[in-house]
DNA sequence: GCTGACTGACTAACCAGTCAATGAATAGAG
DNA sequence: CTCTATTCATTGACTGGTTAGTCAGTCAGC
């Protein structure tokens, strides 16, 4: 907690939205009061309404300051004349680990998803930018002559939505076996 | 509306559970009161304590009495001696539209499935009951000789969690483009 | 007459959001 | 360097509205 007032505002801004990420995540947003949020950070409730709008506000700041984008964006900048069969298990194993790291924004994603806009939009817009990059990478290795022609949406709506159900639930996932299958097919030779 | 009271009570009952569905599924289970459900049913929010003990119980009945259990068993109980290429695609179409022709339930589930340990546990119990069977039937067709050695859990992971999210977000899905996927693989001959 | 489906008014707790008051850091004047 | 004025992070009590849940009483079917 900084002494200079200049940084304390900045700080407990943050301090604010990490709490409040923990909190969202944990009970899910609906559930989840502004009193909680006070609590775990430390705060009284007034001081949330002196760094936000309201609610709805803070969740947008959690969504838009805390998204998976930006680290979604420099994993899938995948180099494009490096082999499906090398980078398809280490993107996969990225977004893995990039979504169990952060358990609680994932948890806030699902539960807001139905009911908030705001959370639907931040979701939509992870989805449909991880299936785009992916898109590309896969377009660019079937004109490399590694890939045959193939529909990439789906390949990236595969492995994408897979770790995002896996991670919600805590089940395992194999990246290696999955793009293993996805490369080499299931068809006995 | 029965008049008779021995079927009325039974009757009454099913019409809150589906009320309550709509609007656990519309608006989320936190979201949405007692009165809601109670308004959306068009009765009294007394009456749903005389049917039901509490908010939880009435979300235990929904999941027990409207889950997609018995639909997905019937569905994934596919003739073991039939060819994947045959069995998959029409597998994962039956999930699509087991999915899209019950949003409301979805979207219960996925809102409250981080927050809910009742909720979780029965989407558990579909995800679970969807590996096990879609395992089984892949493993009989490896020793059908029609698919070589695998991960069974790997490919039921991709199919059943990207038809689920493409569900819940309102996406194109394509069974026959992921399914001829997997059998054949993206690699070029 | 009895059972039980049903009502509507009730409670205590909690919700998001407001606001006047406080006091410590800071900037400016001398 | 010191005194003073101002700024602003912070508090805690407050409001109007909503929540889950209760209950005494009503009335129609048996």
């Amino acid at each position: 907690m900084p002494a200079k007032r200049s940084e304390l505002a900045t700080w407990r801004r943050e301090q604010i939205i990490d709490s409040a990420m923990s909190v969202f995540g944990g009970k899910g947003v609906d559930a989840a009061s502004m009193k909680d949020v006070a609590m775990a950070a430390g705060v009284t409730q007034g001081l949330l309404y002196h760094y936000f709008a309201g609610k709805e506000a803070l969740v947008v700041a959690v969504i838009a300051e805390r998204g998976f984008l930006p680290e979604l964006r420099r994993l899938l900048s995948a180099a494009a004349d490096r082999p499906a069969s090398e980078v398809l298990p280490e993107v996969v194993a990225g977004f893995d680990k990039l979504l169990t790291a952060r358990t609680p924004l994932l948890g806030m994603f699902l539960s807001g998803a139905h009911g908030n806009p705001k959370i639907r939009a931040g979701l939509e817009a992870v989805i449909a930018e991880g299936q785009r990059l992916l898109g590309e990478y896969l377009t660019a290795r079937v004109a490399a002559g590694e890939l045959h022609e193939h529909e990439p949406s789906a390949v990236a709506q595969m492995l994408l939505c897979s770790s995002l159900v896996t991670a919600v639930m805590g089940l395992s996932s194999d990246p290696r076996a999955k793009t293993s299958i996805l490369i080499h097919g299931l068809a006995a030779t």
